[in-house]
Formats: C-alpha cells, structure tokens, sequence
DNA sequence: GCTTCCAATGGGAGCGCTCCCAAGATCAGG
DNA sequence: CCTGATCTTGGGAGCGCTCCCATTGGAAGC
C-alpha cells in the first residue's frame, strides 16, 4: 500500500484508543483536567507524542463556543492611516498581553466599506471573543456594531460622544495642557495650536487641554488649526498659522508627525527653532528623537495602553467588570521648545 | 415568559425551517451554489432577514476545513522589531489584498519562545489556511518549522540559504547597487556601508550591492559596518566609522533608520551633509522626508510587497503554484546626498 | 461487614455547518 | 405514452472536540 500522501492528521480518538482509554478520559488528560488516574494521564501524554497529535483548534472552538481570538480593529477612512508607527507599538503590546492569555490576534482595518461589512460580520456571528476598537470618529458606523454586538469591547481612546463601558486611555487633556503650560513657562506669549482631526475625541481633548492651560495663564487661545495627524498636514497647517498669524512664538501640535511638518515649514520659511518659535509635539515616536532639532514632546505610553486594552478585554472575556483606564502622559524635554 | 437573556443566535436549521426547506437546500442557498429553485432561494433570503441570521463560521471551518484565516508572521528576537514602521505598511497592503480573498488577518509576533510555541502550534494543527513569513535570520526556527507544515507558506523577503518555493522579495541588491553607483557618480571615492543584520537576507543582499558597485567602479570598498537596523545603531555605526575611516566622504545605510541615526552622529561631528559626506538610505519611510536634510534614499514599495505576499498567499491556497515575484525600488534623490 | 461517598470512567449527545447520495420531479425526444 | 437525462430536494453522516451523566469500584466510616 502506497502512503497516502498528507496523511489526516490524528484525531483525539485515535490518541484514545492508542492509550487504550476513552475519548472523555483523554479529553480531560489533555486539558489537565481532574478525574484522570495518574497511569491515564500518562498514558495519554505518551499516545500524543507518539501520533504527533494536535488538537484541532477549530472543533475546539465549536464545541467550547469560544473562538480563542480576540481582534484589534483600527477604523479610518482609508487603509493608510494604520501606517502611524502608533499603532505598530500598539500591537506590540497588545500582542504581548495576549500570548499570556493564550489568545490570537485578528487585524481588522476597517477603512473601507468592506471592511466594514466585515467587522459587522465579525460581531455579529461572533467571530472573535472579543474586540479592542480603535481610532475611532464621530458618528463612527462602529460605534454602533460595538452596543449591538453581544460581545466584550474595550476602547482604545475613548470614542466621541458617551464615554463606553470598558476603555483605556492616555491623559490627552493633562498632556496638552502640561505641553502648553510649558511653552507659556519659557515665555511664550503667542502660542497656536496645530490640532488634530476634531471629529476624534484625542483631537478635541488636546486642543481643550492647550486651551485650559493658555486661558489659566490669561492668554488667549487661538482658534483650533486642523490637520489630520500627518506630516503633510502640519506643515500645510503651520504655513497657514505663519499667514495669519506671523507673530506666533509658541505652537502646540498634537502629535509628532504634525510637529515634524511643522518643523519643516518653519525651516523653509526660515524661522528658527526654538529662538523664533518653541515647538512642542504629542506621542514621542521615533520621529520626535530624529527630527532637527529633537522634538520636546508629550509622551505616552503607547505600547502599554495596547498591553492594557488586551488585559482588559481578557478580564471581559473572564466575566468580570474591570474599570476604565487613563494612563499618565509626561512632558518630554529636547530642544524645540 | 421572560425573555431569556442573550437568546442564542438563530442556526441555519431554523432558518430552513422558517422557509420551508431542507438545511441542505438552505445552506446551497447561503452559499450561492447550483441545484436551487428561485422560489426557495427568495424563500431563505426571506428566512435569513426575518431571523438575522448569521452563519456561525466556526462551524463552517470545522465542516469544510478551511479557518478562513491567514497568518503574518513575523519573526525577532523581541517584540520590538515589529515598531519598524516598515511591518505597518506591509500590513496595510496585505490587509487590502486578503480582504478581496474574505480572509482574516491574524498577526503573529513570534519573538519570544512562547510566541515561537504558538507559531508551531498554529502550523501543526492548521489554525490558518496559510502563513506569509517575515523578518527570518540566519537558521531561524520558523524556516523549519514552515518546512515541514503542510500549509501554503510564502515568505516576505527571502530567508538566509536555499530559496524557498514561494516567496516575494523587493530587488535590495540591485537596490542598493544604485544607491552606491549614484554616490560613486556624484564624486565620492571613500564610500563606506553601515550594513543591517548579517544574518538576515535583506542585510547580506544590500550589502552585495553596495559592495558590487563599488568593485565595478574599482574603488575599495569597506567591511560591513554593522548595524541592527534601529537608529540608535545606525548612529553608533556612523561613530565608529567616523574613527576608523575619518575621510569617508560617503556612507551608504541600509535602512532610513540608520541613515537617520547616522545623519545624527555626523550632526553632532560637525561634519556637514552632503558637503563633508553623502548619506543614501533604504526604504523611503517617512523619516526620511523628514530627517535633516531629507534623505536620498532608495524606495521600495512596501505596500505592494504586503499586498503581493497575500496574493500569492491566496494563489497558493486555491492550489495553484505561482512564480516568486521580486518587485523593483528606484532611487529617490533629495538633499543628503 | 455494610453503608456512604467520591474519584474515575466511558457512552452519548451535541456544537452548527457542509456534502454525499439516493429519491423524486421535470422535461425532451422518440 | 414511455424512457432516459437533468435538475431539485432532503435525509443522514460526518467534521473533531467537549461535557453531561449514569455507572463502577474502592476507600473510608460506623
């Protein structure tokens, strides 16, 4: 008889019947359950060896109703907006935490309308144990799948509107306001915000922290200067902020990569930093360290708040009812400001 | 009668039911296969709205061996590697590329022994219906391991030793051969490499390019200054180089990281870029747009390399034997050089 | 010596879906 | 009007695992 060829792979019963015991029994060995006789549980370690058995996750899942995945979904209006290294360090932690829970992860980049079909899919045939959900924006489509789907979600950031049950994140408000008392701190007196989307509950709080933090000090704040987290969009915004308003000293913008735009306009237009104009940023990714000069920057705890999310998700998924979470940010000192 | 809390999800039995039609006539109906009458086709699109059903995609899997599921895998010694904003945009692309496919994406960082257990664990039982394989080094575990599974393995960048079946790499000696040339062309004779991981691949190509170009231009080339692809170690390179070779008029790194890293050694050195030294990059990331001056640099399509990866992934798991693919960079020329 | 209790055990019934296959319905051709 | 070919149809048998439950057999208690 000629083996035939990729052989199916062994099942549970045959690993039962190797060890001479019955598929309950083996069952029980294999997920270290009690009410095995030592002499079956080994018997049974021995048979997996010898069949190179593995369970099949699937029949697993289907028996345990449990997926034994959790998914990250990053929502936006196109795919590009996940190459923001934020959420590479995002992951990373995410990831961590749940390789101590024993959980895979699904990537779902809900940024277009398929791929928005199919995290309605994912929610609602329960595809996953639960869901961490991110960059989300107002009146986001996902917000809505997230109540309606009998499943756990945990926030990363809180979405616009009604704070959600389970969420983490990072002192956007305490941040800003600490970046912007800092500027006012080395005499700046004309300081302009370079704000992200306002249509995102990170962007509305760092302009209100800048705010808080100018009118405390009997300054005025300027209107809020839109851009959409990208480098391009800050360099356009500090161009626009150089028209109007020529005389601004200090800038705020709320993240790095709008910062390191802002930078680079400024250099053209050949405004020092920071003797003509202190610069601050938000994040301390990479780009704040390489930019020219270094970014003096509000930092936050990116990898953790994804090693958070996952904790708490796998609390969920345990039925308990943790907390939300707000991480601390901190100010960061380099030479732009 | 109460309603009973999270009232199970309706199957696909019931659904039949409701419409008057047998499951199986109901699941060729889900699934738009032949044999079908219209009348009952409209019947279960009838049954399947009024009850909101979903089909149960585990069960699916189980009964049709299929996860429905691809996974990226990226290899390291630690999780960190993955911050690389590089892995952000093959995701993007790969993501786009499955969606087409109705797959999901599962991300695996297998850069920890438990991360390299999973890893094997999901080959050996089949956990997704095929692996796309990154990052490897020099006997890396992970080729072993894709080696001996039975499942469609397509590797992103070819792995150090005998190319594998299917794989999709981005042409990096070539790549960096032009990088060098132009250096060569623009008057630099002391041309030296701050090279990436020598046991990797990519490390190993961009260094043969380097080092191609310069014998074709019968100049001395350097031994490989290497470095791990951060910036921190593409400064430290820089440094050292900067000792040993203090009339290196040029310096061609094998990333943007390093470039940048580099760029910040020379900063601190007095020595001005381009006039003192000619810096070229690889890669094109945002850093270095953004770096000071912005980084000449050779540009490989990222995206496109996720998205080609996943293709061929999804060619390989229809049963078919696609060519490897190797994808062209071309130099971007700004001011470092 | 005889209950009482509990660990150990294995059979059976699912989990929700697909798919093979036998049987019935439909229709054209002779 | 009958025969054979083609399309529909639904029952049944899995896919591989977990878990409930009834049964067994000692060990411990009186």
């Amino acid at each position: 008889m000629a083996e035939d060829a990729p052989r199916r792979q062994p099942t549970l019963a045959e690993v039962a019947e190797l060890a001479g015991v019955s598929r309950s029994a083996a069952s029980r060995a294999l997920n270290d359950a009690p009410h095995v006789s030592r002499a079956k549980r080994e018997a049974v370690a021995r048979a997996v060896r010898q069949l190179g058995y593995v369970p099949n996750p699937t029949a697993r899942a289907l028996a345990t109703r449990q997926t034994g995945a959790a998914a990250l979904v990053v929502s936006g209006e196109d795919p590009s907006i996940f190459a923001d290294p934020f959420f590479a360090q995002v992951i990373v932690g995410a990831s961590t935490a749940l390789e101590e829970a024993d959980l895979h992860l699904m990537l779902c980049l809900a940024a277009s309308d398929r791929g928005r079909k199919r995290v309605e899919e994912l929610f609602r045939s329960k595809g996953a144990d639960g869901v961490m959900l991110m960059a989300l924006r107002e009146d986001d489509p996902l917000v809505g799948m997230a109540e309606e789907a009998e499943m756990p979600v945990v926030f990363g950031g809180r979405p616009v509107g009604p704070a959600p049950r389970w969420y983490v994140d990072v002192d956007n408000v305490g941040g800003a306001r600490e970046a912007t008392e800092y500027l006012v701190s080395r005499g700046r007196t004309r300081v302009a915000a370079i704000c992200g989307r306002l249509d995102t509950e990170a962007g509305r709080a760092r302009y209100r922290g800048y705010r808080d933090a100018l009118l405390a000090a009997g300054l005025d704040p300027l209107p809020p200067q839109e851009g959409d987290f990208t480098e391009p969009s800050g360099a356009a915004a500090m161009a626009v902020l150089l028209a109007h308003h020529p005389d601004v000293d200090g800038v705020f913008a709320a993240n790095d990569n709008m910062a390191a735009g802002a930078l680079r306009t400024l250099r053209a237009a050949g405004r020092a930093v920071p003797a003509d104009i202190a610069v601050v940023g938000f994040d301390d990714l990479t780009v704040a360290q390489v930019a020219d000069p270094p970014l003096t920057t509000v930092h936050q705890p990116i990898t953790a708040l994804g090693r958070e999310m996952a904790r708490m998700l796998v609390t969920v998924i345990n039925g308990h009812d943790p907390t939300p979470l707000i991480l601390p940010t901190r100010l960061v000192t380099r030479s732009s400001a």
